[in-house]
DNA sequence: CACTTATTTCACAAAGTTGTGAAGTTAAGA
DNA sequence: TCTTAACTTCACAACTTTGTGAAATAAGTG
């Protein structure tokens, strides 16, 4: 078993974990990785094992599984296991924003890759291959400056934080 | 009839309209209205009208409707209709960009506002708090920062754009 | 005002997702 | 090596989403 939570009203955080999954996966976040991420937000050891999300979220094993790998995959999670356990713990990356934006960074690359090619099928003196023109340097810009509003935000928020 | 595209070979055109399409659902946007929006980016009109997009798109008239409603809500397009025409023109936004960046402001508005909740159900003192007041706080950064961003993006690109 | 053409809405069908139970695999402890 | 507990995989069922055809609505034209 994990350090239990400080004391709480355990039908309200039930509520919330709903709540601020739900919000996720309108954010293009499938459920059940949403209700999972969200489940070990409110968790103060930040970390949760297997059966305790299934238990938490009232799902099989089998959900947990799938739902972890894709956290994992996209770098939101980490699986770790105590030397002599059996059971894996899976804890949300301190850095948590970092992971957020290199995946974000991923998706736009493709994106911008895409522009690109259409500016090869189309050509760049043509209307619409100005127009994707602009489209692949706007997502240049884009992939160029969220490392430095990234660097803008640890600056930001200062020393106060670990 | 809009204005006919400069040559082009349209089968070449027709399969990267296909190939933006996925990648723009794959970023999260719906199938059909992520290829009515690569259809129209591809154009060099920059408008078709709904029976134009449901030729090229191999699709119902319906399933145009439904998309191009979307695409409007989201703010990525127009509906236009000239004078004494009866079918209606749809265009992209001139400024597509900024218009995507707003829908984004909204959801994470949203995705604040259930940071905020949280920190309210489980209290900001405790170690699953504080992981939701550093989430409150990076995305209000990030709704701070993203207009300045934009600004950035019209100075860089300077006086060659329209 | 009637006719014609374009668009929207609706109920339904097809397709794709998502979670389940059960079987299979891996690894710890004796 | 054998036993047992945890995790993963797989086929399937429930559910959602998405696009279709047909009917209804709206708008232009004679």
């Amino acid at each position: 078993m994990t350090t239990p939570d400080i004391e709480r009203d355990a039908d309200a955080v039930r509520r919330y974990i709903e709540s601020l999954g739900l919000v996720l996966s309108q954010l293009g976040m499938q459920r059940m990785p949403a209700r999972v991420f969200a489940a070990l937000m409110t968790t103060d050891s930040g970390k949760l094992t297997a059966a305790e999300l299934a238990e938490q979220l009232s799902v099989s094993p089998a959900a947990i599984s799938g739902a972890v790998r894709y956290l994992d995959q996209v770098g939101l999670l980490v699986k770790e296991r105590e030397p002599g356990e059996r059971r894996d713990h899976y804890r949300l990356y301190d850095d948590l924003w970092y992971a957020t934006f290199l995946k974000r960074d991923r998706f736009m690359i493709a994106w911008r890759d895409a522009a690109q090619d259409g500016i090869g099928a189309l050509g760049a003196d043509t209307p619409a291959g100005k127009r994707l023109v602009e489209m692949r340097d706007f997502l240049a810009f884009l992939i160029k400056e969220i490392p430095e509003l990234f660097d803008r935000w640890h600056r930001e928020r200062g020393p106060a934080a670990s």
